[in-house]
DNA sequence: CAGATTTCTTGTCATAAGACAAGTACACAT
DNA sequence: ATGTGTACTTGTCTTATGACAAGAAATCTG
């Protein structure tokens, strides 16, 4: 039985990780070592991932469920920044990697299923294996050209468009997140979201 | 003479990239291979250093002057999506990390010296100074985090705020940039920020 | 199941910003 | 210096969205 649960865990692992790691520069054993170092970690829905004032000491990799990350803004009000879809890498990289206490709330939207990696042995691997600096740049380029996008998005595409966007894109989002926390990703209050939505 | 020269070159040289590459896991005779690879170009009011459609093979940094990057939104019209100025790194992440073309355009918004670091020359100290990649890491961790509060500042604040928040944090641009580049940056019309202005 | 709490919808009114157009000021080139 | 084009301002009108408030629907909890 102990070997049953243990396979079982280990394929998902590998399904769920490989993919993401995947990099011409980085072999099948490093490869193995990578993922090894992910455990499993479950969150309840409201759970919190992060939060405010403490400072990140790992970043995970969701298997399932859907997260959301918030800051405040100048009112007080709670923006959601972003949010977290399943085969997604959940990271504060500013408090992560500059070691200082986030700004940011880390929040499970749903129950989630997570593979998390402590930022200790992250270090390890990142200064042991050639190539994950290099998967790691490419990594943080995508995540930087999403941001970009988002901000032209904001300033120049019609609310209507942006909804339309982010429900082409991901849908798991509109169908599973309350619309309030959608509203303040789009940049809208949420009744004249709810206007919006009546029109489609 | 050429002496002379020379000098003068490396003191500038030294003064404006030391500061920009300096990291605890950078030793002396690294940074100064580092420095040693950026060579002095110069580009007048109206060059692009980078167009659509073309993959950046470089990056540099910007001793004086000033720069824009800006793309084309869905309707055609352009948009900018960042400014630059001095003691800054011009970069097209996407484009040059993973060696696509670039949807993007970067143009000096007039006359520039920079100091130009080749892809492939940045590629062997990157792989070869054991702290380079964390410096790499640090520097993106910033850069992404001003464009996720970028995103934020576009999508909660009033338009008069997110004017004065670029008046006080880069006046240069300000003072620089035609109004209708700002706009663009903003998320605004030319008309709504001149009239903007005049109520200041 | 009942009450409480949260989420979503809808109404009315106010307001900021956009669209379009005309005019002025400034810069650049011949 | 004269003309051409670009940059900026200003006016009028329209429209999208916000603010606020009330009510309906759904969800949670004892």
């Amino acid at each position: 039985m102990v070997d049953k649960h243990f396979f079982t865990t280990c394929v998902m692992n590998t399904a769920l990780l490989l993919p993401i790691y995947q990099h011409p520069l980085i072999n099948e054993a490093e490869l193995r070592q990578i993922v090894d170092a992910h455990q499993k970690v479950n969150y309840q829905k409201g759970d919190f991932i992060l939060q405010e004032g403490k400072t990140a000491n790992c970043y995970l990799i969701l298997e399932s469920g859907l997260i959301r990350s918030f800051a405040h803004n100048y009112k007080g009000e709670d923006i959601t920044t972003d949010f977290f879809t399943a085969g997604e890498l959940v990271i504060d990289v500013l408090s992560l990697f500059q070691r200082i206490p986030t700004q940011e709330n880390v929040q499970a939207l749903t129950d989630c299923v997570c593979w998390q990696i402590n930022f200790d042995d992250f270090q390890v691997l990142f200064r042991s294996i050639a190539g994950f600096p290099e998967w790691g740049r490419l990594w943080m380029t995508g995540k930087l050209f999403h941001f970009k996008q988002r901000a032209i998005e904001i300033a120049t595409l019609p609310t209507k468009e942006r909804y339309l966007t982010l429900l082409k894109e991901k849908p798991e989002i509109i169908r599973q997140a309350p619309l309030k926390h959608i509203a303040t990703y789009l940049g809208v209050t949420d009744s004249s979201l709810s206007r919006i939505r009546k029109e489609l």
